[in-house]
DNA sequence: AGCACGCCGACT
DNA sequence: GTCGGCGTGCTC
């Protein structure tokens, strides 16, 4: 008997099974998905099994025999043994890094260790009542041996409560009292509390459309506004699903919101429900794979990498905030959880939802389209109602050196302040590369091709596309207005906390950004404050636009739009629109009416004023029409290369030679842009050049692209990133 | 990826 | 005559 085997290193030149011979003792239980050891070379190393056949070798080689199993029990299953070939495919990685990313580190093919079990152990009674009052009787010289026996009398105890060690291993040595060990979950649900709210007629038909089609492949847009109750949708869905004994997976786009939701889902669904996400311990992720695999759970709710979870039977999945860039993976292999998804449920013949309030416009575009199917979700639940937004124009108040908070919103924060409402202002992160605006009218240089920000470069005083390389020199008169105020600005979270505390000493302040919730359970702690109203104004990064809710924020100030707008990526128009709707979504959820401010140079931008309108279809045509002019998704798809190196020499030369090659040699509808210096130019002392390539129909772009490192690349001091429809460019 | 093998220059 | 640096090629 033979096994082919994958080896554990994620390199090109392996990236096929080696053939391996099986030992008679492991015949009866070798299957493919196994991890195995076997020798390579001139060391032992580990694999995945991916076949188990009785041909010989046809190659003349020694066959070497497999040297050990090493997991039994866990194994990859068909499913996600077929899922790493499309991942593969659809990522241009090798098979083996596709196998890694589905599976938690404890499972990885380098882990040799077999089990993470957490097991407690448990101090019992051993002999029968009579035989330890007897020696209760006789003993007078210790007096804690009798009082841990008596204790033992009422039931077990953990050994850990045992305060005299001694005295208990002298019983355990007269065989008295024994260990009892147990294994146990690291996390545990509650039970369910089976409260279960009255649908809506709006929900309820969106569940009626879905379930009726419950047992074959289609994709659901549940585009549903702020407040319009779609995790209630999930929650009746999953409730449906699991009657008919399948199961769902729910993500979120990151893992503080796991938190929230999961909370709901325990109440509704107690111990049917496992989470998953990469901030769990290792022995937690082992816990949970576990109960997943042992089908002790129907719904697994988590982030990105819960959507490899090994779920047996499944029913339903569902992408909540399926715009959310969380979704990608930045790093090798760079898939995307929808395309996963996607491929799991035609696997399964399931139904995929959607869901998000401004949903991305890719999907949007393919609701139109008809190939997802559209369920607008359009009432909000309650009487809460949408918050009143306005616009402040900066560009007076900095002629006034207002450089942090309008007279308007300062004007809001303190009327909010007396009525004892708390105040949210948001801050976007500012991009990497240096962007310059004019301060007096709000202009700002864009690429005449490819309609995004110019980024400076301060060596050479020029402002360069990094899509296109299209260059100008920057000058300090503004060439719209004419004023000399062409500048670099920028601010940061610190720089308004400090402002903040200047104005306001009297009221309580609390910044929410990287910085402060690195901590494990600091981000916990803030929004806990918050809902106790410890504090009276919040200043954050995005982070605090996430799915919160809290009833007393009334007001919500955008510090500076334009940070977020003037970001060099083709998606900075829809990313704000999104961003901006979900922080308006935060003020006045409740009771209470909501106000929004939004600050910006721009008070003329499209995007802003779609947002102020509330008017998603409004931004979404907008938009779609650039994308289609300068050839960008949904219209096109991208492929993104990078060439980076240490020397910038090869670099350059070797990203030339790259791009030629591909424009010389695609056949079909392809746009090949580049070489241009990347967003981020040199990091580390690594020079990064990138390529772009646009296509529509391709029959050969793959393949030319799976050959680059071997026609060009053989050198092992440059390296090349593929990846394929990257989210930022 | 990791290692053996082999070629070449430098040094006791 | 031997040690070690790196380029090349192979691993069932």
């Amino acid at each position: 008997m033979y096994a082919d085997v994958l080896v554990q290193y994620g390199v090109k030149s392996l990236d096929h099974t080696f053939t391996y011979h099986v030992p008679s003792e492991f015949e009866n239980i070798i299957d493919k998905g196994m991890k195995v050891s076997v020798p390579f070379g001139s060391k032992n190393i580990n694999g995945f099994v991916l076949r188990v056949h009785k041909e010989p070798p046809k190659e003349e080689f020694e066959v070497k025999d497999i040297m050990g199993l090493i997991t039994k029990e866990l194994k990859l299953n068909d499913e996600l043994l077929e899922l790493g070939h499309y991942i593969k495919s659809r990522t241009l990685c090798t098979l083996i890094s596709a196998y890694q990313t589905m599976l938690p580190t404890s499972l990885k093919v380098q882990n040799n260790k077999e089990t993470y079990e957490l097991t407690i152990t448990y101090v019992k009674l051993n002999k029968d009542k009579e035989i330890i009052d007897e020696y209760i009787k006789n003993n007078k010289k210790s007096l804690k041996q009798n009082e841990i026996l008596e204790e033992l009398k009422e039931g077990r105890v953990l050994k850990k409560d045992i305060k005299s060690k001694s005295s208990l291993k002298r019983l355990v040595e007269l065989d008295l009292v024994a260990y009892e060990y147990e294994s146990v979950y690291r996390i545990n649900a509650k039970d369910s509390d089976k409260v279960k709210p009255n649908l809506t007629e709006e929900q309820k038909k969106a569940c009626d459309v879905i379930e009726s089609k419950f047992t074959e492949y289609n994709t659901y847009l549940l585009h549903g506004i702020t407040g319009s109750g779609k995790t209630e949708v999930y929650m009746q869905l999953c409730e449906d699903v699991i009657k008919k004994n399948k199961c769902v997976i729910m993500l979120v786009p990151e893992i503080s919101l796991t938190t929230q939701i999961v909370k709901r889902f325990y109440n509704r669904f107690g111990r049917d429900v496992a989470i998953f996400h990469s901030n769990l311990s290792e022995g937690e992720k082992f816990d949970e794979y576990n109960k997943i695999m042992k089908g002790e759970v129907h719904i697994v709710v988590g982030t990105r990498s819960a959507i490899f979870t090994p779920i047996k039977n499944l029913g339903l999945i569902i992408i909540d905030e399926e715009h959310s860039n969380n979704y990608k993976q930045e790093n090798n292999p760079r898939y995307h959880a929808l395309d996963i998804a996607k491929w799991r449920c035609e696997y399964h013949k399931c139904p995929l939802v959607l869901g998000s309030a401004t949903p991305s416009l890719e999907s949007m575009a393919r609701a139109s389209r008809d190939v997802y199917k559209y369920i607008p979700l359009t009432k909000r639940i309650g009487s809460s109602k949408l918050p009143t937004m306005e616009i402040a124009d900066m560009a007076p108040e900095f002629k006034k050196r207002n450089m942090v908070l309008s007279d308007k919103l300062q004007l809001e924060i303190m009327a909010a302040l007396e009525r004892h409402e708390q105040v949210m202002l948001l801050l976007n992160r500012r991009g990497f590369s240096t962007i310059i605006n004019c301060q007096s009218c709000g202009f700002t240089y864009k690429c005449p091709h490819c309609d995004i920000t110019l980024t400076y470069h301060k060596t050479s005083n020029h402002l360069r596309c990094h899509y296109c390389g299209y260059t100008v020199i920057k000058s300090d008169i503004c060439p719209e207005c004419g004023e000399k105020a062409i500048r670099d600005f920028g601010l940061g979270t610190e720089k308004v906390e400090q402002t903040l505390r200047e104005l306001y000493p009297s009221y309580r302040i609390v910044r929410m950004d990287a910085d402060t919730t690195t901590r494990k359970g600091s981000h916990e702690d803030i929004i806990k404050g918050i809902e106790n109203l410890e504090y009276d104004i919040i200043v954050g990064t995005q982070m605090i636009s996430k799915g919160l809710d809290f009833p007393k924020v009334t007001l919500v100030g955008i510090i500076n739009a334009d940070e977020s707008l003037n970001i060099p990526d083709f998606r900075s128009g829809e990313n704000t629109f999104s961003l901006l709707s979900q922080v308006s979504g935060r003020a006045g959820r409740a009771e209470l009416p909501g106000k929004v401010i939004i600050q910006t140079f721009n008070p003329d931008n499209k995007t802003l004023n779609y947002v102020l309108k509330n008017d998603y279809m409004g931004n979404y045509n907008y938009e779609m029409d650039i994308r289609r002019k300068l050839k960008y998704p949904p219209y096109y798809y991208l492929v993104l290369l990078r060439v980076t190196s240490k020397s910038y020499e090869m670099a350059s030369k070797e990203s030339i030679k790259v791009a030629n090659y591909i424009r010389k040699s695609v056949k079909g509808e392809a746009i090949c842009l580049g070489p241009t210096t990347a967003n981020m130019f040199k990091i580390n002392n690594v020079y990064r050049f990138q390529i772009i390539v646009k296509y529509r129909k391709v029959d050969n772009l793959f393949d030319l692209i799976r050959d680059i490192d071997k026609q060009y690349i053989n050198n092992k001091d440059i390296n090349l990133e593929i990846d394929v429809d990257p989210l930022r460019i």
